[in-house]
DNA sequence: TAAAAAACTTGAACTACTTCAAGAAATGCA
DNA sequence: TGCATTTCTTGAAGTAGTTCAAGTTTTTTA
């Protein structure tokens, strides 16, 4: 049930059997019902969470009250508000299941002691966050230079299934326009 | 005078003097002069650089054949092109002194054997990443619910000496507005 | 220190988006 | 199954920004 993890972590790594038996006695599956908060703005995040199902997303309440989602979580992606959980400070933001969710949450105290312990899952998070890094770079990139409707149709072409999957005002806002005006660009009025 | 580095590396984790002397044998100081390019689009990035003195920055050429800045490195900032380091591709980003600069640059395959014989400089690379990609979250938070006079006194407020190191036009478009405008917000024209 | 190059300013015209308001469609739940 | 809630659509009016073009100021270089 923790395969998923371990399979992700092999793409990178290569960690003995010891240290398998190691990591595998601290995770716990945790299920989040859709809507359900794991953080929440003014909280201090201590948890990461690998998804193992489902999809989770980082959001916060804007000045006029509404919501803009900043991040999704699918399958194999880990999510937390690092900022928070780095400087012990209150989060920014709202961390919420978008689908009934299962994740692996490990806590801080916890993992810090296993990377401690375990120089290959060290290893592994430096690698893993860096590319992240490097996607979110690709992302200020789309931002900067498209357009809103060449946003919607390059995340469309590599993300199909995924537009499909989760409701339409949360993409808009990922991709940073509004709910109406994705409307538009779909029905081709722009 | 690779002591800003040793200093930053202090901060995070401690070095045994093995390692320390074993890295310092890996490093070398380059110098980049004003505008000079250490990566240019279409290339591979195999290199990452620790801004020693000077400033760094990551920038792309638009549809419309403008420079837009995405990322600034000053003193004490790593700066690359994650992606492109990470999976071999071709580069979408080019990376350029603003001014005259000393770097630590260090090369992939250096670094990487590097990281395996010690694994507190791979814990200080994880973190390093880590917070660095939680300030990227609130950048994009900062993106997504400020207007442009808003992003500008926020930046203005909170670095004012590098707002008057660097050119403007590198300021707005980092902000993502244009240099006009940026200029009618200093004038109070809006 | 003059000339060239780079950076900044200004106003006028434009446009890619937002906001609002209301209704229609889809989905979830008792 | 039906009612409530959530999500999506549509059009009209408004606006936060861009673009363009030209002039001014500052910085760099020979």
């Amino acid at each position: 049930m923790y395969k998923p993890l371990f399979d992700h972590i092999g793409k990178f790594v290569n960690l003995e059997a010891s240290d398998i038996d190691k990591l595998k006695s601290c995770l716990e599956l945790s299920k989040i019902k859709k809507k359900e908060h794991v953080l929440i703005e003014g909280q201090v995040c201590n948890t990461i969470y690998f998804v193992i199902k489902g999809c989770m997303r980082q959001y916060i309440i804007n000045s006029k009250g509404a919501e803009q989602t900043l991040q999704f979580g699918i399958e194999n992606w880990w999510i937390t508000d690092y900022l928070s959980y780095h400087n012990h400070v209150p989060s920014s933001f709202y961390l919420q299941a978008v689908e009934n969710t299962e994740v692996i949450a490990i806590d801080k105290t916890v993992l810090e002691a296993l990377l401690t312990e375990i120089p290959s899952l060290e290893r592994y998070f430096r690698i893993v966050s860096q590319k992240t890094f490097g996607a979110m770079q690709m992302r200020i990139k789309f931002l900067f230079t498209m357009s809103a409707e060449e946003r919607y149709h390059h995340f469309n072409d590599h993300f199909p299934e995924f537009v499909q999957r989760v409701p339409q005002y949360m993409i808009a806002s990922y991709l940073d326009f509004s709910a109406e005006f994705m409307s538009k660009i779909r029905a081709g009025k722009i």
